[in-house]
DNA sequence: AAAATCACCTGTCCGC
DNA sequence: TGCGGACAGGTGATTT
């Protein structure tokens, strides 16, 4: 689940509910996802303090903690949820810090792909994991640059976080659909109308996404992503949608609306 | 240089 | 009903 707009509404929601709390306790329950840090540190460093504010990069979310800032990443099945009482009901909860009002904030997460750690700085965490540009930021010139130097398949050039950081195998998907491009025409194939379309798309899938709260329920009725999976129809033209694979991902695409 | 493959994980679904 | 295998929206290392 989490691309952009998946993090992008996870942020909103930190912003609107676990702010300003004074941080109570802290509880480890899955140290796998812990990335450079011991859980005790982990626990120490952010005991006492409070959230001031987020940072969204790209998957990455950045919460401020008095200078410091605890750094969430969701791997394919990672959240959060903010709620009073005890956690019983929750599967999955790999962190789960105790605030001074009686919430709780959970981190969430069945497969353990995700990553959870305390940086110094943001830009420390970007230039150590050479994050690109978040997708939206990216300019177009040199969005442009990127895509001419690069023969890789379209798709692969989209969703390379050094290239620009975001966008997953879903809204890749799903831009390339509404951009009328096949996930393997070579990013440096496509010519300029393509690539401005494309940057477009990029921005107007994003953010309409993000208005729509990240709900593929709520995506309207001429979007592909709700239509992954078996005997499905393009939207577009009634043809049948095609699964392939592009880089070892499953690709859902319609080959006639879609070409290199 | 880019694509394929494997590895990391758990849970669900499908076919036999 | 049970079980093996494929697969799921991420990513990094290694191989081709």
């Amino acid at each position: 689940m989490p691309e952009l707009p998946d993090v992008e509404i996870m942020k909103q929601y930190v912003d609107a509910t676990a702010l300003h709390h004074k941080i109570k306790e802290v509880n480890v329950t899955e140290t796998r996802i812990l990335e450079n840090i011991s859980k005790s540190r982990f626990s120490r460093e952010l005991k006492g303090k409070s959230f001031s504010k987020t940072t969204r990069r790209g998957k990455h979310l950045f919460i401020k903690a008095a200078g410091r800032y605890l750094h969430m990443h969701f791997g394919m099945t990672g959240n959060v949820k903010y709620f009073k009482g005890t956690d019983d009901q929750l599967r999955h909860v790999r962190v789960l810090l105790q605030f001074a009002n009686g919430y709780r904030l959970a981190y969430i997460c069945q497969r353990l792909l995700g990553r959870v750690g305390l940086v110094d700085t943001i830009e420390e965490y970007i230039e150590t994991n050479k994050l690109g540009p978040d997708v939206l930021e990216i300019s177009p010139d040199d969005f442009q640059k990127a895509a001419q130097s690069t023969q890789k398949g379209v798709k692969s050039f989209l969703t390379d976080q050094q290239t620009m950081a975001g966008l997953g195998n879903v809204y890749a998907d799903e831009i390339l659909f509404q951009s009328g491009i096949h996930p393997k025409a070579a990013a440096n194939s496509l010519d300029e109308d393509r690539l401005q379309k494309l940057y477009k798309k990029i921005h107007k899938v994003c953010d309409y996404a993000v208005n729509h709260k990240a709900d593929p329920e709520q995506f309207g009725k001429s979007w592909l992503l709700p239509r992954r999976g078996k005997n499905e129809t393009c939207p577009r033209c009634g043809g049948s949608i095609q699964q392939i694979k592009v880089s070892g991902r499953s690709s859902y695409l319609c080959p006639q609306c879609q070409s290199k």
